[in-house]
RNA sequence: GGGCCCAUGGUCUAGUGGUUAUGACAUCUGCUUGACACGCAGAAGAUCACCGGUUCGAGUCCGGUUGGGCCCA
């Protein structure tokens, strides 16, 4: 016998994949399109259990429009620029990028990553993802980041770009600036230092706590809050700073928090967001007390030199010393640290390239409105992030391996020359600029150091791939794309940077439609972290389970959420594929033949057909929302029980038989088009059927490439026929099962008992006679039995609507009747409460629960139907 | 501290206001069905986090509490 093993298939149909290049987008056809802004897996190396779901779910919609006939458009693409390559070249060399010429650091970052993007390809193919490798991008190549390029110097022609002069958030390890978005906040345990200042009038101290003794050097004035009864008296005052003896006076402002620490605040040049704020609002000089490499500045005296940590500790011991140092105690404080490297940031005032952004919040806001999110209040989070924008965009990075900044700027004068858009790409690092000469004042242009925000290069992601400034023909068909698909820890970023780019650019939004999944988590529900010791590695897991397995996974994820990981999942998605390939194959081994539809068929054959149906319109509707695990849920309740356990095993009997058609004709279509559902998920698999069951009646090459099923009409009519049908045939097998007989027993007589049972099984005798394995059926309008009734139940669906107030009595009534004292007259039960009202219930408010007895044989009710059943030993 | 989201059998999970809550994995019982023992037929296992409210009726709606997640300050 043989059975499907997936270690042998699943490689099979990748290599057959790629040769026959299925997946490809056809850039000529008129097809409608369906384009995915996939994004561009960074490269890292390692896969990420996290990095299986998102692609996975993202493959699901491909896979899906595939089918429906869309041109479909899914690139194979890597991001490859940033710190995080910089970062790991640095640790892994065990040099600083300063250490070598710039030129030869960047080539060292390009072969580092270079280097994960076949492991990471083979990756995507283990687990099936069909992206298209020939619309391949990556971000650090020239094409790519000439884009980059064009699109700046067109914001900065526009005037949508400035150099700012003001305070930015600053990586001293990383030595560059960040955007507020790349800044994260961590608890760290710091100390409250609580020290003396001096009062100059006085001489009486002043105690004042802060976690930013350093920052001594460069403190500009004190401030306590104007409803502090007890401090009211400093407002006014000069103080005398303890160590470096500066006089600052002492303000009274409102955000100040008289119930932290001494309620007495020091505000230096800076030490965060609210010293920033104080400086503006009261037009203080800004002091540079640190440098760009965290070391302090000759602002620091005797500190000068020293980085930032040593600085705050040689102080607290010299305030020791000189009993300026009241207490210390514990604090858990939420530092602001680089994404890459957690190194604490600093804000610095170095100057910076920004791209205009706080101004265009309202039409930023419209076209977030314009957008298809999935699932809905992803929107909440955009627009709340917008909302809360209070600077502009810092674009330029103080770093090595990205896109250069297309400008040189005058030594003497400071005036730039940008590119031109046909010298894009340009190093200015490496290449001259067009004129020798400033325009200004003659002086000497100098190259940008300064390289792009990586996020520069992501967000014009639909642009490149849009073909924009490439080919106006293709931009047409193109843009907007239809997808972006990304985790939710990004809206702040990609999505909102593209949103923005596109409508600087373009106008227009990039995407009709938005998917956000949510994360994978640990086993325990809790982040996967290397620190909390949690991480998955998924290719131990593909390597037990398999690649179908693992999508199966990503199946069971709802759209949005964050997901616990769970291996059971994977034990399930093993034995789907195996169930959905032993199905196939017996649908494979009735039909030699694709069979036409007959003119007749069994009631049975009609059933599952319209049932088929809706399933195929209620997966559409699914899937058409991204709701994949719904559509797998369906599709697998489907197969599984409707199909497999019931519709199989009523036309088994009749399944080989010549004259058959309606069983065949229902089986293989049915089974092809679960199997076309299923392939979606289960790529692997459904290829490996279809290519042995139906590939020998069927044109595709690969069920990839077929058409999607068509629903079969709604036939109610079957439907209720085949209901009973199945239901009849469930209850006696089980039966069968609870009387200890195996379930093919043979038995020699069954009576199905109903006065409209004639009708309602006319047809199906057969069906149910062979499934049963019953020598002699008959069926029968009635049968001398003892009816009893044994229990009402109440109907509070209707009950509720109609009796309101009184309907809980009235069901409470039901609920305790005492069935021999029923008071019903036709169907219609009469019923006194207590306020003495008498209620009058059709057979629609409560349903009658009968037991049936008789001296001929064991019985069997079948609950919900009008029959009964005699089965005789 | 703010925004959004989550809390359902041992574990994970579905659940459009109708009272008897879905399915999977695990557990237990029976059964070698013409494709499948990775199967089939069953069983046990849930005060739907907690406290209030709205309603004839709440897992579902509203408010609060607790715990968790993402993002931000």
């Amino acid at each position: 016998m043989p059975q499907y093993d997936w270690r042998e298939s699943e490689p099979k149909w990748q290599a057959k994949w790629k040769e026959w290049e299925i997946y490809r987008f056809d850039p000529e056809s008129d097809r409608e399109i369906f384009s995915i802004d996939n994004p561009p897996r960074y490269a890292s190396g390692g896969l990420h259990l996290g990095h299986a779901y998102g692609y996975t779910a993202i493959d699901f919609a491909a896979r899906y429009r595939r089918l429906r006939g869309y041109n479909v458009f899914f690139p194979l693409c890597f991001d490859v620029n940033g710190t995080p390559v910089e970062v790991r070249v640095e640790k892994v060399m065990g040099m600083k990028a300063s250490d070598v010429p710039r030129q030869e650091f960047i080539k060292m970052c390009h072969d580092f990553a270079e280097k994960y993007i076949g492991e990471m390809t083979r990756q995507f193919e283990i687990l099936g993802e069909s992206m298209d490798p020939s619309i391949y991008y990556q971000t650090d190549a020239e094409y790519y980041r000439k884009l980059t390029q064009i699109s700046f110097v067109r914001m900065f022609n526009k005037d949508l770009v400035y150099k700012g002069h003001f305070p930015v958030n600053w990586c001293t390890r990383c030595g560059t600036a960040l955007a507020d978005a790349e800044v994260n906040y961590e608890h760290r345990m710091t100390k409250l230092n609580t020290i003396k200042f001096r009062d100059v009038d006085t001489g009486d101290e002043v105690p004042i706590a802060t976690t930013r003794p350093e920052l001594l050097c460069t403190c500009l004035l004190v401030a306590v809050h104007p409803e502090d009864r007890s401090k009211a008296y400093l407002v006014g005052k000069k103080l005398a700073t303890p160590i470096f003896d500066r006089r600052v006076e002492v303000i009274a402002d409102p955000k100040v928090d008289p119930d932290f620490g001494t309620g007495t605040v020091m505000i230096c040049s800076i030490g965060d967001k609210d010293d920033l704020e104080w400086i503006m609002k009261y037009n203080l000089p800004l002091e540079k007390g640190i440098d760009e490499a965290g070391r302090m500045t000759e602002i620091a005296g005797e500190y000068e030199g020293l980085t930032v940590e040593d600085a705050k500790k040689q102080i607290i011991e010299d305030m020791k010393v000189a009993d300026l140092l009241i207490n210390q105690e514990e604090l858990d404080q939420n530092v602001g640290t680089c994404w890459r490297c957690h190194t604490p940031i600093e804000f610095l005032k170095v100057p910076q390239w920004f791209i205009k952004t706080v101004d265009f919040k309202d039409r930023i806001h419209k076209m977030i409105d314009s957008i298809d999110w999935h699932p809905e209040f992803m929107k909440v989070r955009i627009r709340d992030w917008v909302d809360s924008l209070a600077w502009d965009w810092v674009v330029s990075r103080q770093r090595y391996f990205a896109t250069a900044i297309p400008l040189w700027e005058c030594e003497d004068c400071g005036s730039v020359l940008i590119a031109e858009e046909n010298e894009c790409y340009v190093d200015p690092t490496v290449s001259p600029p067009r004129t020798s000469k400033c325009d200004a004042c003659g002086g000497k242009y100098v190259g940008s150091t300064d390289v792009f925000d990586t996020w520069m290069d992501s967000s014009i992601s639909p642009l490149f791939n849009c073909f924009w400034e490439r080919d106006p023909g293709m931009f047409e068909k193109l843009y907007p794309m239809t997808l972006r698909p990304q985790s939710h820890d990004i809206i702040r970023t990609w999505a909102f940077y593209t949103i923005l780019r596109e409508m600087l650019l373009i106008g227009e939004k990039p995407w009709k439609d938005v998917m956000i999944h949510g994360f994978v988590m640990a086993p325990d529900g809790r982040p996967m972290h290397a620190s909390s010791g949690n991480i998955i590695d998924p290719m131990p897991l593909l390597e037990q389970y398999g690649g179908d397995a693992m999508r199966y996974y990503a199946s069971t994820c709802s759209l949005g959420m964050d997901h616990a990981f769970k291996e059971q999942e994977l034990v399930r998605g093993n034995r789907l594929a195996v169930k959905v390939w032993n199905v196939m194959r017996l649908v494979g081994s009735a039909c030699a033949e694709a069979p036409e539809r007959p003119e007749e068929m069994h009631p049975v054959d009609g059933w599952i057909l319209s049932r088929f149906g809706d399933l195929v319109r209620d997966v559409q509707a699914r899937n058409d929302e991204y709701e994949f695990d719904r559509s797998m849920a369906l599709i697998q309740d489907f197969l599984w029980h409707e199909f497999a356990d019931h519709y199989i095993e009523l036309v088994k009997h009749r399944a080989y038989a010549d004259r058959d058609e309606g069983a065949r004709y229902a089986l293989y279509t049915v089974g092809l088009g679960l199997l076309k559902m299923i392939s979606v998920f289960l790529p692997h698999v459904a290829e490996d059927a279809y290519q042995n069951s139906f590939k020998k009646n069927e044109e595709p090459v690969s069920i990839h490439i077929s058409s999607w099923p068509p629903a079969p009409d709604k036939n109610g009519d079957a439907e209720a026929k085949g209901e009973r049908v199945k239901n009849l045939v469930a209850a006696i097998r089980s039966w069968k099962s609870a009387s200890g007989l195996s379930l093919n027993a043979e038995i020699p007589r069954v009576e199905i008992v109903g006065e409209s049972a004639a009708d309602d099984l006319e047809g199906s005798e057969e069906d149910i006679r062979a499934t049963i394995k019953s020598k002699e059926l008959e069926i029968r309008a009635s049968v001398k039995l003892n009816e009893s009734v044994e229990r009402v139940r109440p109907v509070h669906s209707k009950l509720g609507p109609k009796f309101k107030a009184d309907a809980k009595e009235i069901s409470e009534m039901l609920s305790s009747i005492d069935a021999s004292s029923l008071d019903i007259v036709g169907d219609i039960l009469k019923l006194e409460l207590s306020s003495g009202k008498i209620v009058e219930l059709g057979p629609d408010f409560y349903r009658l629960e009968k037991r049936l007895s008789s001296d001929r044989g064991e019985l069997e009710h079948i609950p919900g139907d009008a029959y009964s059943v005699l089965v005789y030993r």
